[in-house]
DNA sequence: GATGAATGAGGGTTCATTCAT
DNA sequence: TATGAATGAACCCTCATTCAT
C-alpha cells in the first residue's frame, strides 16, 4: 500500500541504483583509469554508500567489467546496421557507419574506447568480452560486406576482404591519436578515415 | 695499477646499477603497468636494496619516464634510416624500415609499446617525449619521402603525404591487437602491412 | 527496545572510539613529542586498527591539533572563573587562578602544556589556537582584573596592568623548569608564584 | 714543503670543517627542530660530504650536542661580568646585563634559546650541559648578588634572593613568547624586563 | 538491502648510518 | 681523512573489503 505512494518499486530502486553506480564508475574509471579509481569516490558520485557498491557488484574487478559490458552494448546494436544494400557502393555502407565513430572519437564514448585500450591488457575477460561481442560480430558483418566488395571489384585489394582490421584502423588511430598527442599536433580524424577509405577502395572513376 | 685490477670504478659500477633498475623497470612495467607495479620488485630484480632505487631515481614516476627514454632510444637511432634512395621505390624504403618493426611486435619491444600506448594518456610528460623524440621526427622523415612518392606518382591518392599516421597504422593496429586478442584471434601482422602499403602505393605495374 | 540493549549506538562507539584515539594520542605525544610518536603506537594504546586512526584524522597534524584541543578545553573553562569580586583583593582572585595550575605543573597536565611550548613553534596553527582560545580569554580577564587592582593601588607598578604576562610568568618558568631541570634541580613553584605575586601587588600591610 | 703552500695545515683545515658543520647544523636545527632537520642539508651547507659529518661526530645526537656546547660557549663567558661593583645598584648591575640578552630576543640568538627550550625536553644531556655550564653558573654569580641586595635593602622580598628564576623570568617569557605568538600579538619585551625589575628591587626613591 | 565505521595488508618514500674507494 | 653510493628499517598513509547495525 505504502508502496503505491513510493514511484518506484524495490526492484526498480535497486535497479535505479545499479545504474547509477555504473554511470558514476564509467565517469571515474575513464578519468582516473582502473587503479587509480576509488570505490569510494564511485560510491560519492553514485549518491549512494562504499558499501552498496559492494552489494551490487562483487568487487572492484567485476564492477569495471559490468560497467564496460554495459557501455559497450548501444555499439553492439549499431553493428546490425552493416547491412548490404544493392544499390549501394560496399564503401558508402561502411562509411555510413563509421563516419559517426569517428565524429565521437573527441566525445566521452571515445574516452571510453581509449579506456578499454588502456585496460585491455589487464583484463583478459573484458577483451574476451570485447572481442566476442563486438569484434567478432563486427568483422562478421564486414567480411561478407567486403567480399561482396572484392566480387565487384570495389577493392584496391582482395587482401582486404580477409583484414577488416584495415577498416577500422582509423579509428584505432584517431583514438589513440587524441588520447595520446591531440594536444599536441592535432589529427584530423575524418581526413584519416576518408584517405584510408580513398586508398582501400578503387576511385569512383574506376568502380 | 689497482684500478686496473677492479674492473669497475664507483662511477662505473653505478651506472651499472643504473642500468640495472632500467632494465629491471622495464620488465616489471611491461609485466605489470605502471601503478601494480612494486619499487620492491624492481629492486630485487635489479640485484639492490629498495632504497638505491630511490637513490637513482626521485620516484616512481621518473623512473618510468627514464626507462621509457631509455628503451625508445634504439628506435629513434633507427630513424634516421629513413632516407630516399634516387634507384628505390619510397615504398621499398618505409617497406625496410617497417618490416623489422613488425617483427617485433610479439617481442618484449612490442611489450614496451604496448605499455606507452597504455599508461601514455596518465602520462603527459611520456606523451611529450614519445611524440618529441619520436613521432615528430619519424614524420619529418616521412613527410619528405612522402611527398616525393607524390611527385613520382607512387601514391594512390596525394592525400597521405600528410597523414603518415597511415604509414604507421598497421604497426599500431598489430600492436594492439597482439595485445588484446592475439590469443583469441591471430593476426598476421606481415600481411596487415603489405596489403595497407599495397592500398597506399601503386601497384608496381603502374609505377 | 533491542537498541536499549546495546549500550552504545553505532555513532556512541564512534564518538568512544575517537575519545580513546584522542587519550593515547595525548599520551603519546606527551611522551614522544609529534616526530618520533608513531601513529601505529597511539592505534595500539587506543586499541583500534592503524586504518581507524586515519578514519578519524586526516593525518597525524590533524590528530596532534585535534588533541590539543581537546586537552585544552577544560583550561578554557576554568578562566571564566576569574571574575572580580568586591570583597576580595584582586591578587586573591588572581592566586586562587593559578595555584591550581602550579600544583598541576608536575601532573600530566604540565606535561601537556610543556608538549605545546616544545612544538607550538613548528604548530603555527596550534599557537594560534592557543592564543586565540586561551592566552586572548585569559588576558581578556587579567587585564580588567589588573586595572581594577591599580586603581584600587593594589599593584606596586601600573605597568602591570598591561603585561599580564607577568601574572603568569611563574607558571611558564615553572613548567620549564620541572622538564628540563628538576631532576636536577628542584624548584619549588608555590614559593615562585608566591614571591612573584608579593612583588606585583603591594603588600597587606600597605593595602 | 708543498704543506707550506697551503695555507692552513691539516688540522687547522679539519678544525675549519669542524665549524663550518657546526655553524651549517645551527642554522639547520633552529630553522627545522632536531627531528626535521637532515644530515644531508647540514652537509650541504657546509661545503662538505655528508658521510663527513660522520668522521666528526658520531651520530646525530652528537652533532646537536657539539653545536649546543659551541653556541652557548660565548654565553657562559658573558656570565663573569656578573660582579657587584661597590658604587652599583645591584639591580642596575642586572640590568646591564640583562638588557643586551633582551634585545637578542628577535634574532638568531633567541632563535638558539627557544631552540634548546623545545629540544631540552628530549635531550637530557643538554639539559645537563644547560644546567650545568649555564644555569648553576649564572645563578651562583646571581644569588651572592641578590643576597647583597637584600642586605643592602634593595629587594622587594627577601624571597627572591633563593630564586634567580624570577631574574630571568622576562627573558624566557618573551623568547617563548617571540616564538609562539609574537606575530600574533607583540610583546615590548624591553617593556616587561623593566616593570619586572622594577617589582623586584624597591623604587629609586627607597632605595 | 543499505550503511559507513573499522580493518590491516600493502607500498611509496625518507633518511641516519655504513663502508668501499 | 673525505667521499657519496648503498643500505634497509621505519613510518605515514591508502583503500579494497568486511560486517554489525
Amino acid at each position: 500500500m505504502a508502496k503505491q505512494l513510493t514511484p518506484h518499486s524495490r526492484v526498480e530502486q535497486a535497479k535505479a541504483r545499479n545504474d547509477a553506480i555504473l554511470a558514476a564508475a564509467l565517469v571515474e574509471f575513464v578519468a582516473n583509469g582502473f587503479a587509480a579509481t576509488r570505490i569510494d569516490d564511485v560510491a560519492k558520485r553514485a549518491g549512494v554508500a562504499k558499501g552498496t557498491v559492494f552489494h551490487h557488484f562483487t568487487d572492484k574487478e567485476r564492477l569495471f567489467e559490468s560497467m564496460a559490458r554495459a557501455v559497450l552494448q548501444p555499439w553492439v546494436d549499431r553493428i546490425d546496421q552493416l547491412v548490404p544494400a544493392p544499390d549501394m557502393l560496399i564503401r558508402s555502407v561502411i562509411e555510413a557507419f563509421l563516419t559517426p565513430l569517428v565524429e565521437e572519437i573527441a566525445t566521452p564514448r571515445g574516452d571510453v574506447l581509449r579506456l578499454f585500450i588502456s585496460e585491455g591488457m589487464r583484463f583478459p575477460r573484458l577483451a574476451d568480452f570485447y572481442h566476442g561481442e563486438i569484434l567478432s560480430k563486427l568483422f562478421g558483418r564486414l567480411r561478407p560486406l567486403l567480399r561482396i566488395a572484392a566480387a565487384r571489384g570495389e577493392l584496391c585489394n582482395p587482401g582486404i576482404a580477409e583484414l577488416p582490421q584495415l577498416i577500422g584502423a582509423p579509428i584505432v588511430v584517431g583514438v589513440l591519436w587524441h588520447g595520446l598527442f591531440q594536444r599536441i599536433e592535432p589529427l584530423d580524424h575524418s581526413a584519416l578515415l576518408k584517405v584510408q577509405l580513398d586508398c582501400l577502395f578503387v576511385g569512383k572513376d574506376r568502380g
